[in-house]
DNA sequence: TGTACATCAGTGAACGCGCGTTCACTGATGTAC
DNA sequence: TGTACATCAGTGAACGCGCGTTCACTGATGTAC
């Protein structure tokens, strides 16, 4: 989330006063996009409403036609940048923790604490309980839709997997491993956990479930 | 989901044909509420239309409301009987496992093991998503329907924490447990599970963390 | 620098459809005497 | 056993509201010459 715009400022030597690089047309359509995905996330999309969305948004409904074709748009352009913002998350995360240790195994540690630590954070905003609206709204998402969650969560479940193999080549274990299942874990103690917190009002709940699971690792491959 | 009916027959002498004991309305009711059920899992609430659901049932629209006042009281009502039946669900399941076993550390383990097989049958039919989905969507649902939904997940874990408190002084352990979030785990894994089984086609994702986390209890008492 | 045209980012009014809800009415079954 | 009334489990028609979508139009900004 840090500062990105103001590319290319001044080419016309006056200082034109342009602290937003982006064009109104898109500021609005990103203003449209954020209130879609708190709504979704709140309501579901079926209960989503273009005309609360606008008034939201300080527009006309036709204002709103201008930026989307139809409703299901709207729901494809929302995922997409979500999906986007989601996996840039993880591998920002991934990155640092990599940076901080060299051994895969103690890089993934670093992670999963690193990961740990932003899910109690992030409270509310919880990234992925989209994931839980698309598959249990399939009938309100159409195909395109659902295929690009989908592919998040494929990704996502990739990259983990990759790791634990990577962990597994330099900790071998007696008893066989099943990194798959292991690779499963995070995404769903991160998916449960957010269901779980909402219903019971308690933030920590991803965190600890996630630092359980960093133990259990941790145990998997350095049972000495 | 024994065969219950049948109570009391026949008084009259007359044997007549009484194979079902609930009333014709009663009929009708129960299956306006399983088709709701069906309807909140594939679409939502908000996208689940009176309409389509007595022409499923195959009466009128003014035939539901003679058996609910609203479209609220339908979720109310649905909501209550799902949680009573899964309520009862997970008693028969650890009554079961109490039986084959009297040590609560491995009665908790075939416990688990009980519930990821369940888990791996009912596929399409898991209970529990029904807390994603009132927990999400919950602008669609009244208070009401919201505080049945988490008096229900507060029972559950209220009854693992029992169980694992059970274990804990049975099975001292070197390092302090964090038990609390043991209880939570299972209903992490069985949310979380379920969304992630839908959203990749897999049915085995509930029970194979299941049972990894059966590993993860039985390593963390019986570290010998 | 001025004019002509194009594009951007909308507005305002109207549409038809489906949805939740109401209301007066009804045929079948149950109960009282 | 027959009649009178009550309850059960609905029907059929109508309602108003909100929603997604369309369409003709418009003021502001950008670009070409």
């Amino acid at each position: 989330m840090a500062v990105k715009a103001k590319a290319k400022s001044a080419e016309k030597t006056v200082p034109q006063v342009q602290l937003e690089s982006r064009t109104k047309g898109e500021r609005t359509r990103d203003r449209l996009l954020d209130l879609t995905y708190l709504s979704v996330i709140r309501k579901g999309f079926a209960a989503t409403s273009i005309e609360e969305l606008v008034e939201e948004a300080g527009i006309t409904k036709s204002g709103f036609f201008y930026h989307f074709k139809d409703k299901q748009d709207l729901a494809r352009q929302m995922i997409e940048r979500y999906a986007d913002s989601n996996v840039s998350f993880i591998d920002t995360l991934a990155a640092r923790a990599r940076e901080l240790h060299d051994d895969p195994l103690h890089s993934f540690l670093i992670f999963l604490k690193l990961y740990a630590e932003d899910m109690n954070e992030q409270v509310d905003q919880h990234p992925g309980c989209m994931v839980a609206m698309v598959t249990y709204q399939d009938l309100s998402f159409d195909q395109k839709t659902r295929d690009l969650t989908f592919d998040m969560v494929r990704n996502w479940r990739a990259k983990f997997l990759t790791w634990l193999h990577e962990i597994a080549l330099a900790y071998p274990t007696r008893k066989p491993v099943d990194v798959d299942a292991m690779a499963d874990t995070i995404l769903a103690l991160t998916y449960g956990g957010m269901t779980l917190s909402k219903a019971m009002g308690d933030v920590s709940v991803i965190g600890r479930q996630v630092l359980m699971f960093r133990e259990t690792v941790r145990l998997t491959f350095q049972e000495s």
